[in-house]
This record gives structure tokens, C-alpha cells and sequence, in this order.
RNA sequence: UGGGGAUUGGUGUAAUCGGUAGCACGAGGGAUUCUGAUUCCCUUAGUCUGAGUUCGAGUCUCAGAUCCCCAACCA
């Protein structure tokens, strides 16, 4: 393999590579027919951990000139409700793809139900039931559990295995009429007790539920099982390519057998591949319910959430998100993927696109001393900064630089402890980006002795931050450091929630068994005082900025015109505090 | 201890006919820089194990190891 050849293509792309060449589908060469559906159940909100199915469908449809399908697997009316149908239609359409069908100006258009398929699939349970290949069962759950048989035993025959066909018909009919009671009575597929794969043990195809659905309301008494549902849609749907997770592999034989089983039906062709676990992040629905309810966050979309609601109101783009997707690859080996590689994904596209602005989040005073001397008096100044230096179109702004000011506590020290200490301290200058050089002269402490205020002296030369003119001799003088600031007397407050990682192993629960205990306690931290530059001022929620040399941060819901609301996307990488950390440990 | 799947640097992924183990992220170092960011350069480290076939094995054969999934009237 050298550099000159077309990049590797995943598995799954080279199946549909095969069909299409081979015409499997329709005529050969042609990749219209390619169809693919994502067909979540509306039980619960999507997370990081769809984001890799969504994507695969949806471009491999894309890919080809084909299209794909969103339909709601919505077969078990005891846990499936229409906020979580709203909640997965926003978040699709958040990221980016558009269904087959789908409209801008509805966001129902186009949407499919299995729901809608329940009287086709019950008619095909009778063709089953005709052939001989499907009886209704009378035995209890408990029963039929326990003669299942164990991997090295076989399972027994229900005794009513052999029921005459017309007796299964009426009995199904009954079933589907509400006549006995949840749990009394079963339609299972007549297949082979003594099969390997429990899967092919007289799977159960229909269960009696007396529940409400939310789509069907009471019309339906008996409910599909997702074995046999699940391929009689992707049939119906003319789906081609039926792409699944890696636990879904033991279903493909009976996906298979149920479809051949009928006559005259599309049979799609049903492919596995791995689904990725990032590191530090649970993503089953049942801990992430758990989450919610227990109030260890606000909600699903708790910024902290791997939920795609929390990434979005995190700030999350829908680009780095399907960027990291397409990066994994594709395969059948459940890898895990370390949340950094999630982090630099976000980073990476908010710092093409993300306009740049200045906030102190822990503000201390600096007062420039001279500033009153050496112009007008309580002047306050205009000055040009780069909106963002990654894209010319960003244009300027104007920031307003007076006598008074703040930066970052964590940016002085009094004494530097050592050369590589680059920003300020007494006796030493730091350029304030896009404003001034100055000079810190003397710290002003309160009774408790901690700094309360900076005393400096800016040199008029260096105005916008450029360097000084050479001196007698032709040298110019240097800074080390450049830091962020904000005028004090022109700028507006704001509420800063920073974020941590919500857990503090890579695999939470891994160690004692509940995910709980390894919930890091310090994983939400908010600051009400920060300080932003005036320009900030009229950000609506959604709005994606960088503060400079902090990190990305995006405007919260909860954000008010009066009181604004930012959420830390992420920080900006940071090699000193690294470096720090490992002189500490010396 | 039945069946199904998997295993390549720290992490993820490529090598499609048996022919130089490549790429990305991370980590370490350096250059540039009005963000200790970005960008750029360099370095780092790998074929699960053991046999076998072969001039030659990540790739083929055999044996074994480890991990994941499966005995819901969930999906």
C-alpha cells in the first residue's frame, strides 16, 4: 500500500461495494437502491453512543446516492412514550441528517412506526401459522423459561407444539382480541428446541399486553417481539443494507429464517458492526435514567450528559461529533474511545469557526497608575482585536482599555518562581493582548494578606500590544507573556458553569460494580462573578465562543438578556499546567 | 463447561493475491507565535501465545489464551 491509492474503505462499504457491482439489488453499478434505516426505540434519549449508528446508516445511504429511513421501533408500549419520539427527532436533525421523506417545515415528514406495520406483521403471522410454523403457546413465562434448555442441554417441546393450525389460528385471533389475560398465552415460531443458539429455540413472536400504545392506542391487544417485527419492517421498508450493533449477531440466523419463511418478501441483508465505549461515560439507558432520577444531574440535558441534548447544550458541534465518528472506523472490535480524542474533536472545529473574546472568570484589579498622567484622564480607549485569527472573514472588533482593569487571578504571583514563569508578577511586564504592555510595580493586600489589587504602569508605545520602537542602541525590548484582560469600567457579568468529567474512571462501575460511586463529586463548578468584554453582551443562547487562553464556551439556555449563562465546552489545551503538574511532582 | 464474534504501538485504525508493518490521536522533544492555543518538524512504541507450511506469514494450517455477546412474554 503506498500514499498514491484511494484510502481504505470499511467493511461494510465494501459489502455495499460487492452488491452494487454485483447488482444484488436492482441493476448493476447502480447505488440508488442503497437503503438503510436508523430505527431507535422511543424509550429514551439519544447518546454519544447512537452518534456512531446515525452516522454509519446515514452516510453509507449518502455514500451511495441511496437513502435512509428513520423509524421508531416502537413495539413495547410499556416503555415507550412520544416525548422520547420528539427528543430523537431533534437530535437526528441536530446532527445533521434528513431522513428519507423528511421536510424542514415538519418535522413528523417522512417519519416511519413499526406501529404502522402491525396489521401487515399480523397477517404474515397468520401465513406462519398456516405453514405450520408457528403455534400458540399456553405455557407460563416461568414455564417456558425453564424448559428452554441451557447452553449444553437441549430445551423441551412446549405441549402445545403440535396444536392443529386451525386452533392456533382462532387462538391468535382471540389473543390479538384482547380475550385472555397479559402473560396466559404466546405465538411462538416453530423451530428447533434443540438449536445452539437459544435464539432458534421456539422464539417467542407475539406476547397478550393489555397496554395503551402511544401510537395505536387500545386497538391492539397482542404486541410483536423484536425478532419478528424488526425484519418484517426493514422488509416492508425495502431496506437493502440493515445495519446493527455486534449483540444482534446471534438474532441474524432467525432474522434470516423468519424471512425465508414467507413468501414473496424483500430480504434484506442484516450487518453487525461494533458500537464504541468512550472512556469516562456510561451510556446504557437504564444508568443514564438513573442519572436523571436521582437528581445527580439536572436532566437529560444536563451539560454533563453524553446525551446528544447535553452535548448540544454543552456546545458541542454536530460537525466534531460526526468527524469523531468517521475517525473510529468501522469494524466488528468493541473499542473503546478515550474521551480526549472527544474533546480534541470539539476543538478542533470550534477553533476554525468560533469567534475569539475576552473574559475573566477570576477577576483580580489592575489599576494603571499612569494612565491618568500620560493622556486625557479617565479616558477610555478603542482598540482593535481579531475576531478570530483562523478566518480573515471574522473581521475585528473594537475592545475598550482604560485605567481600570482585571485579569486572571492565576496569571500573577508575586515572586515568578522561575524563569519559565511567563506571566506576571512584581518587577515584571506582560504584554494585555490587543491593549498594552505593562509593568506591575507594587500589590495592594487586604487585612487577610491576599492580593486585592494589582499597581502597574502601561507603556504608551506598545499601544494594540505591538512591540515597543528600538531603544538607543537598536534593541527592543521583549515579553514573555501575553495575558487577557477586561475593562473594568466597560464590560458585563456573567455566570460561568464549568464542567468536569462526570466520573473519575475510565470505566465507571468497572472496579466496585456501581457506576454511583465513581461519579465525580466535583464535576460541576459554577462561577457567578466573571467579567466579559461588553461585546459579549448581546450572545443568545447557542452562541459559540472562544475566551481566550481559557477555552470554548457556549451561551446556556437559562441565559437571560440581563444575566448571561455560559457553559464551558472545553478548555483550551494547556502545556503549562502540564508542565506545572509534573514540576510539583518533582 | 454449548453457540456466535473478536484480538496489530498507550488508544483507534490500515496493510484486499503470502512480499518494506503505514496513518491518526496520545506521549516526549524542538521551531514559530500578540492565546503556554493554533500551525510546523522530529522522536517514541505494535502483529495475543506456541507450533507448522513457505525463499518469505499480520495474512495460510493446527493447537491454545484472553475479551465481548447469547438461556426477557426488552430492543
Amino acid at each position: 500500500m503506498n500514499e498514491t491509492e484511494a484510502p481504505t474503505r470499511h467493511f461494510i462499504q465494501q459489502l455495499v461495494d460487492q452488491d452494487i457491482a454485483s447488482g444484488r439489488w436492482g441493476a448493476p453499478g447502480d447505488g440508488s437502491v442503497v437503503r438503510t434505516r436508523f430505527p431507535p426505540e422511543p424509550n429514551g434519549y439519544l447518546h454519544i453512543g447512537h452518534a456512531k449508528a446515525i452516522w454509519l446508516s446515514f452516510s453509507i445511504a449518502e455514500e451511495f446516492g441511496g437513502s435512509c429511513n428513520l423509524r421508531f421501533d416502537d413495539t413495547n408500549p410499556a416503555a415507550e412514550e412520544d416525548e422520547f419520539v420528539r427528543s430523537i427527532i431533534e437530535d437526528i436533525r441536530w446532527l445533521g441528517y434528513r431522513w428519507d421523506g423528511a421536510r424542514d417545515d415538519d418535522p413528523m415528514a417522512g417519519v416511519r412506526f413499526a406501529s404502522d406495520y402491525f396489521q401487515k406483521m399480523y397477517d404474515h403471522a397468520r401465513e406462519l401459522i398456516g405453514k405450520g410454523l408457528a403455534f400458540v403457546d399456553d405455557q407460563t413465562p416461568e414455564q417456558i423459561r425453564a424448559t428452554r434448555g441451557t447452553a449444553t442441554e437441549p430445551g423441551t417441546p412446549s405441549p402445545f407444539r403440535d396444536r392443529p393450525v386451525d386452533e392456533n389460528l382462532e387462538l391468535f385471533e382471540r389473543m390479538r382480541l384482547g380475550e385472555f389475560p397479559d402473560g396466559s398465552k404466546v405465538l411462538r415460531a416453530k423451530i428447533d428446541m434443540a438449536s445452539p443458539n437459544f435464539n432458534l429455540r421456539d422464539p417467542v413472536l407475539y406476547r397478550v399486553l393489555h397496554a395503551p400504545h402511544h401510537r395505536t392506542g387500545e386497538a391492539w391487544k397482542i404486541y410483536p417481539m423484536y425478532d419478528w417485527a424488526h425484519g418484517l419492517e426493514d422488509s416492508y421498508e425495502g431496506i437493502t443494507h440493515s445495519l446493527c450493533t455486534l449483540e444482534f449477531e446471534n438474532h441474524r440466523p432467525l432474522y434470516d429464517w423468519l424471512l425465508d419463511q414467507l413468501d414473496g418478501v424483500h430480504h434484506p441483508q442484516q450487518t453487525e458492526f461494533a458500537r464504541f465505549a468512550p472512556t469516562y461515560v456510561v451510556t446504557s439507558k437504564r444508568k443514564l435514567k438513573q442519572l436523571v432520577d436521582e437528581n445527580h444531574v439536572s436532566g437529560w440535558d444536563d451539560p454533563r450528559m453524553p446525551s446528544i441534548s447535553g452535548l448540544r447544550r454543552r456546545g458541542y458541534t454536530p460537525e466534531s461529533i460526526r468527524a469523531m465518528c468517521a475517525e473510529g472506523g468501522v469494524t466488528k472490535f468493541n473499542a473503546k474511545v478515550d474521551y480526549v480524542r472527544i474533546e480534541n474533536s470539539v476543538r478542533d472545529h470550534l477553533n476554525k469557526t468560533a469567534q475569539r473574546r475576552m473574559a475573566v472568570l477570576d477577576p483580580l484589579k489592575l489599576t494603571i497608575t499612569n494612565w491618568d498622567e500620560l493622556g486625557e484622564p479617565g479616558r477610555i480607549e478603542e482598540l482593535d482585536a481579531i475576531n478570530n485569527p483562523e478566518d480573515e472573514a471574522g473581521g475585528t472588533r473594537a475592545v475598550p482599555f482604560g485605567k481600570n482593569l482585571v485579569i486572571e487571578r492565576a496569571d500573577f504571583i508575586e515572586q515568578a518562581p522561575n524563569k519559565k514563569w511567563f506571566r506576571l508578577a512584581i518587577g515584571k511586564e506582560v504584554r494585555l493582548r490587543y491593549g498594552y504592555w505593562v509593568r506591575c510595580n507594587e500589590v495592594v493586600k487586604n487585612d487577610a494578606g491576599e492580593i486585592v489589587e494589582l499597581l502597574c504602569t502601561y507603556d504608551p508605545t506598545t499601544r494594540g500590544g505591538e512591540s515597543p520602537p528600538p531603544d538607543g542602541e537598536g534593541k527592543v525590548r521583549k515579553v514573555k507573556g501575553t495575558l487577557h484582560w477586561v475593562c473594568a469600567d466597560d464590560c458585563i457579568g456573567a455566570e460561568v458553569r464549568l464542567f468536569d468529567r462526570l466520573y473519575t474512571s475510565e470505566q465507571p462501575g468497572k472496579a466496585t460494580g456501581d457506576h454511583l460511586g465513581d461519579l465525580n463529586p466535583d464535576s460541576l463548578s459554577v462561577v457567578t462573578g466573571a467579567m466579559l468584554e461588553r461585546e459579549l453582551a448581546g450572545a443568545a443562547p447557542g452562541d459559540r465562543f472562544q475566551f481566550e487562553r481559557v477555552g470554548y464556551f457556549c451561551v446556556d439556555p437559562d441565559s437571560t438578556p440581563e444575566r448571561l449563562v455560559f457553559n464551558r465546552t472545553v478548555t483550551l489545551k494547556d502545556s503549562w499546567a502540564r508542565a506545572a503538574d509534573k514540576g510539583e511532582k518533582r
